[in-house]
DNA sequence: GAAAAAGTGTTATGTAACTAACAGACATTG
DNA sequence: CAATGTCTGTTAGTTACATAACACTTTTTC
């Protein structure tokens, strides 16, 4: 029986989410809600644009284009995120990454303004929202460690490990992740080149921590839990 | 004249640290003030502790020891930077930092619920909080991002410009850091080997990009700026 | 269903950066 | 002022990983 760990989510933004839009756009007048599909872009990097974005269902990637043009992926969110450019300082809100829809997405859009005045009225929607940011901040820099200091190997591992609990559906020998990633994809996630991706896969196919065929990935998460 | 480039902060912070303590302790039992002079730790990685510390003047050095034993420094921090645990899933919240005094610094600390409750009253300054938040989120993501594409050197460089913007004073050539740096601890700032920072600072004096002693480093900005 | 495109597996080669090591400069202590 | 400890500069050896390249498989396109 399918069963997604990550089901249990705040009652909080559920009720938030759940409650009728139409009301809402009665005190913030901006807000609607928008769907896109599987790969439709959201926003883009360099966009100037001071709207918030808030993920009502779905998920998103959210990847950066360096000077170099190489594609990075910098972290994927769910329900409950919110995205945008909230730098007062500098008068060009710049946006410094591309959302990217992964499967059917469900979002809010706002301005900063009419976000920022829910924030101030619904304080404790502000204060999931906060703890929301603080951990996507703590995550980053946990990212950030394991980069200096892990090998690919335990990045890719640690990936996956991470993916299992967004899209993993539990399967006979652990997790199948439900979302179709080409290597070069996982590569972009880990920020290590395909080819060392490719080769480790493989290695951990072989000693049966893992499989895949070219549309899907399945985890023995047990196995790779401990190293 | 000595003149820091960030002295300019908002003026709603500076307000609210001006208002009497005594007057937010009415509301907010727990809230104290707590004085500490260079190199004192404030809190450290492991603890358990549910307070929040929120920098009133000075800065802090974020760092962490991985399993392997190498100390990271995550960030410097300065005023108005808020610090805790803020995670509710978890049942024990462990801090995940250490969080070191660089000069003297004087900070709040209250409790995690005064904290929350003081941020669903003052909604402004709830507001500032996470935009702090978010700011130190996109520092570290643009971080990650500059570890997994620049060599070393690029890394070295803007580190020290990112340096002067908090403890650089003008001076003849540039700006002089007002603060004591072994190498050591610039290459634990960058991400780098010690060995390989050695050379690279070298290497910059020899171009005149910059000029250090054992006890300060100057750096000419404006010819580090266009790499 | 032929041709083009996209994705995978593997290898050969190059290199940035790490570790380790040590000598010299400077600083701190008894 | 020896003696010990800390910091710097440099080197030699090692390595993990990137790049590039290619053959092969599967999918998409017209």
């Amino acid at each position: 029986m399918p069963f997604k760990k990550n089901d249990l989510k705040s009652s909080l933004i559920n009720a938030f989410f759940n409650c009728d839009l139409k009301e809402l756009q009665k005190d913030y007048c901006s807000i609607k809600e928008i769907k896109v599909s599987n790969k439709a872009f959201i926003c883009h990097q360099g966009d100037r644009c001071s709207d918030v974005f808030w993920i009502k269902s779905g998920n998103v990637k959210l990847s950066h284009i360096t000077e170099a043009g190489t594609e990075m992926t910098i972290t994927i969110l769910g329900k409950g995120s919110v995205i945008g450019c909230f730098m007062n300082n500098s008068a060009s809100p710049e946006l410094e990454e591309t959302v990217q829809a992964l499967g059917d997405v469900s979002f809010y859009r706002l301005t900063k303004s009419d976000f920022k005045a829910l924030m101030s009225q619904q304080t404790e929607l502000a204060w999931y929202v906060f703890e929301e940011i603080y951990a996507r901040k703590q995550k980053v820099e946990r990212r950030l460690r394991t980069v200096l200091t892990q090998p690919v190997e335990s990045r890719v591992i640690e990936t996956l490990l991470e993916l299992s609990e967004i899209f993993g559906i539990k399967c006979t020998h652990g997790y199948a992740l439900e979302i179709h990633l080409t290597q070069q994809e996982v590569a972009d996630l880990v920020g290590a080149s395909r080819s060392v991706v490719s080769t480790i896969l493989n290695d951990l196919r072989s000693r049966k921590m893992l499989d895949y065929t070219r549309d899907q990935i399945c985890i023995n998460d047990a196995a790779l839990m401990n190293l």
